[in-house]
DNA sequence: CAGTATCCAGATCGATACTG
DNA sequence: CAGTATCGATCTGGATACTG
């Protein structure tokens, strides 16, 4: 393990190349987008939608994602839909019918949030016993 | 790109078969070690501690996470330890020093985030184009 | 049905002052 | 030097009531 430091952090240097090679402006939506992943209900609709697979109405979004509030699923709805990770379809009915699909762009954001959800999943036994350890000092 | 869909969508699915193979308190534990990368400190203060490969003093840190306060850089490091991702050396002396190092573990994980976090920045674009798109209607 | 509008509680975070 | 303590502005998000 001596060294393997050492690549990692070689590794992680080319993304900070990367991100230097962005403007300001770029570097903050970047930011943003990688926030928006960790808020509380984006990734867990956008996950319903792509298991989904097909569209779904705004009603059936708020049973799949328990506990979401209309107000907090309205907010995360449009922000996806802002960056193509979704799209909103409005049917002129009454009552009114709209439907939420997930994007190709969607589907290509989760596949590549997919790898690190893992990572952490597998790793929760560690973070576990850190926590205990560091709680019983 | 007909079943390109189908083909992301199973693959998100097997997320979601991992993630209910872990129990509440897990899967909690998961969901708030993801969203605390995206916080506004977090992953900024590991990879200044990856790119320095080797340990860093308080002051040092606080020098390089741009804009940080000393209480929400205590904070963020204090989190990160808690988790594993970082140690965090006192010596008893006079001025005292701290000194802070990234672990294995915070290594490990930051060679996860980063796939991600390069498809986003190269997806800036994308994102801007669509966002405008979004405004002009 | 699919929202919008309003109010309110809790969390977050910066600025500032102080300390072992 | 490396924090802690406190205050206040801001943000987030839930609950509730209302609407085209």
């Amino acid at each position: 393990m001596g060294n393997s430091g050492k690549v990692e952090a070689n590794r992680w240097e080319e993304i900070n190349a990367a991100c230097d090679a962005l403007s300001e402006t770029e570097e903050e939506l970047t930011r943003e987008m990688v926030m928006r992943l960790a808020d509380k209900w984006s990734l867990w609709t956008l996950a319903i939608l792509a298991e989904e697979d097909g569209p779904l109405r705004f009603t059936r979004l708020m049973e799949r994602v328990e506990g979401v509030s209309q107000k907090s699923l309205t907010k995360t709805l449009r922000a996806l839909e802002r960056d193509g990770l979704i799209t909103r379809q409005i049917f002129a009915e009454v009552p009114p019918r709209v439907e939420y699909t997930i994007t190709a762009l969607g589907l290509e954001l989760l596949s590549h949030v997919e790898p690190l959800w893992n990572w952490v999943a597998r790793s929760v036994p560690q973070f576990q016993r850190t926590r205990q350890e560091f709680e019983a000092r």
